[in-house]
Order: C-alpha cells, then structure tokens, then sequence
DNA sequence: ATTCCACGGGAAAGCATGGACC
DNA sequence: GGTCCATGCTTTCCCGTGGAAT
C-alpha cells in the first residue's frame, strides 16, 4: 500500500533492498583485493584457495562477496561459483542439496528419498572443474560436518562468511581447523560515517527523485546507524517511505527520528511473523511478561496452547527466540530468567 | 555436609511426510 | 499404485550444574 506513496519519492526500490549491490561497489577495497587474489586462479581454470570472511552485521561482507562473484563472473565466461545462506540452509543435507543445484546436478526436488552421503558422493563426482562455494551466515549451521565434506572434494573451494572467527572454529574438528588454517582471512569492520554516508547517497542517487534527501539527513541517518549498512539503509528506507505516507517532498530530521524506532520495530515484526503457532504462544508468553522464570513461561504457554509440546522441546524454541534476537536469558540454573527484547532496550 | 531440584542440553528412538523407483 | 527410505520434528530418557533446603 505504501507504494502508492512512495512512489512520489522513490523512482526504483530494488535500492532499499537487502541484495541491491551497486554497480561500483566502494570503501572495500583492501578486503575486495585479498579475497580476488584467493578466488581468482579459478579464473584460468586453476583451484581457488577457501577464504575466511569475517566482520560485525552490515559490514558488507555478503554485498562485498556476491560483488566478487559478480566481477569474476565478469572476467570469464562459464565459472561454476554457488552462493547460499545457511541460514535457509542449515543442515547438511540442505546445503549439499543446495551445492548439488549450482552444479545443475541436483535430484528433482529438495526433499528427496537421497542420503546426505549419497547427495555428497554426487558432488564430488559433479566437480570436474574448480569451483567456488559461498556459505554465508556459517554460524547459523546446525552442524558443522558439511564442511567436512565440502574441504574433501577436489577443485572446490570453500567461502566462509560469518561474523566472528572464533564462534565457527571453536566448532570444528581439529584436523579440519587446522587445514582450514591456509585459507585467507578477510576480516571487515564497521564502517565508519563518511563511508556509510557515500552508501546512502548511491542509494538515493539510484532510487529517489532528486532533492528528497540533503546531505545531512544522511549523516543523520548514518550517525544513528552506528556503522551497520544493513541498519543504515532500512532506516533511510523507512524514513522515505514515512515522509511519502505524510505527502511531504524531503526528509527531515525529524521523520528520520521518528523512523529509527519504527525500522527496528519492522525488523521484530517481520521475524516474529515467522515464528510457527508454538514458538508464537512462548514468545508472547515472554513478552507479556517482560521477565518470567522458565518454569513459569512453560506453564503458561501449556494453557494457550491446545496441544503444547514437552518441556524439553520448549526449551529449543527458547534457543530458537534467543537466536532470533526476540528474547534474551539471565542467570544460571535457578535464577534464569527469560527476557523479551523490546524496542527500547536492544542488545548492544 | 548432604540432599533436593529447576534447569539446560545430548542422545536415541518414534512418527509423519513425501520423493524415488519399480 | 505400492513400497522403500531419508529427513525433520518430536518425545523420552538421561546426566551435569549449581543454588536452596534439610
């Protein structure tokens, strides 16, 4: 409904979307460098080397590396590069089915009578040329063994994009983490204000009209944003789209304040929207009560529920809205505490 | 000091679902 | 159409922890 609005304002909004990358992808230039020189031997047909990416939440690791692909794709026709997010696919059977697809070799259809060895087995076979694999969101695996099987085929290269180096490696065997030593790190920070502005303005440059947003609106906006791209531009996009539901024809620093609180609202409801019928009941369960003991949380969402599940399978939705970033746990043993996380009091 | 018990999380087994193969 | 079988979700059983009760 809002573009109706919007589109007095907004001339293209593929900009506001997460996988919009620009054209001339800038302010990375050091880490863009240090992951080609791994990637490119592929290039000339030559094994690519697995690279490490790390860095915080809208540092622009996944723009910078879909960007990579992007230009290497540029330099030779015909490359076999795979991108995928383990955070849709996050079991190994996911994510060597996922592989199977960018090799064009995949069975029918992804849930399918064929073992995780089996679809592994196929992927080696299937690799007759080097190839490079993206996992993004590595930390959200659920094990980590599908590594294991990516490492063991020849000519495949692996990319590992996460936020902290340590949280992934503590995971693996030793012997994977020790071959896994020669792989290149890439580590990207935040970005600072001046870089964050220059994003915000390629953005307004390719998807609004001219004069919708000053320079210092950005600042505003980049300033609040506290070095997070990711923030940064839902931010902007939430502020366009408040100041075109109001018929005005620019910002103002005032639509930006008033934006900042409701973009992080919009990012819980999207995710609480995904939450099934039980996850659902415990969280608002949580969430009404601000604060409430474990035991407690289990015996309400027993009374709301028709069919509640067991304790015990209550306690991984709890992990689940813990990941999610919904509600966050205190104390040890007794004392815990489960705590929704409102707009107010975010973590960090 | 000893026992109790709320809590978290690993392991294994049961079950429903739906693709693969005949 | 019927059978086989792998996955993913779930329950059941269990053990380690550490603060509270005895």
């Amino acid at each position: 409904m809002g573009t109706l609005y919007a589109d007095a304002l907004v001339t293209d909004p593929a900009v506001f979307q997460e996988d919009w990358v620009p054209a001339d992808f800038r302010h990375r230039d050091a880490e863009l460098n240090l992951l080609s020189t791994a990637l490119e031997p592929v290039i000339s047909g030559e094994p690519a080397g697995d690279a490490f990416v790390w860095g915080p939440s809208g540092s622009g690791k996944t723009s910078a590396t879909r960007y990579l692909l992007d230009a290497l794709h540029e330099r030779a026709d015909g490359l076999d590069t795979h991108y995928l997010s383990c955070w849709t696919d996050r079991t190994r059977h996911a994510v060597l089915y996922s592989v199977l697809e960018g090799l064009g070799t995949a069975p029918g259809k992804r849930r399918t009578a064929v073992s995780a060895g089996e679809l592994r087995s196929r992927i080696e076979d299937g690799v007759d040329r080097p190839v490079v694999v993206v996992l993004d969101e590595v930390d959200q695996l659920e094990s980590p063994d599908v590594l294991y099987d990516l490492y063991h085929t020849p000519g495949l290269a692996i990319v590992l994009v996460a936020n902290r180096e340590d949280q992934v490696l503590a995971r693996l065997e030793p012997r994977l983490r020790s071959r896994l030593a020669n792989a290149t790190s890439v580590q990207f920070d935040r970005y600072d204000l001046d870089a964050l502005v220059a994003i915000l303005a390629q953005r307004a440059e390719h998807g609004l009209r001219p004069d919708v947003v000053s320079r210092a609106d950005l600042e505003h906006v980049a300033d609040v944003a506290a070095g997070d791209a990711r923030d940064a531009i839902r931010i902007l996009a939430t502020a366009v789209r408040l100041a075109a539901s109001e018929g005005a024809e620019s910002l103002s620093p005032e639509t930006v304040d008033r934006a900042v609180p409701a973009a992080r609202t919009e990012l819980r409801e999207t995710r609480r929207e995904r939450l099934g019928e039980h996850q659902y009941a415990l969280y608002t369960v949580i969430s009404s009560a601000g604060e409430i003991s474990p035991g407690e949380a289990y015996e309400r969402y027993a009374d709301r529920v028709e069919e509640p599940r067991s304790r015990r399978r209550v306690r991984d939705y709890v992990s689940k809205l813990v990941e999610y970033g919904l509600v966050t746990v205190h104390g040890q043993n007794r004392g815990r505490r489960y705590r929704a996380v409102d707009g107010e009091t975010r973590t960090k």
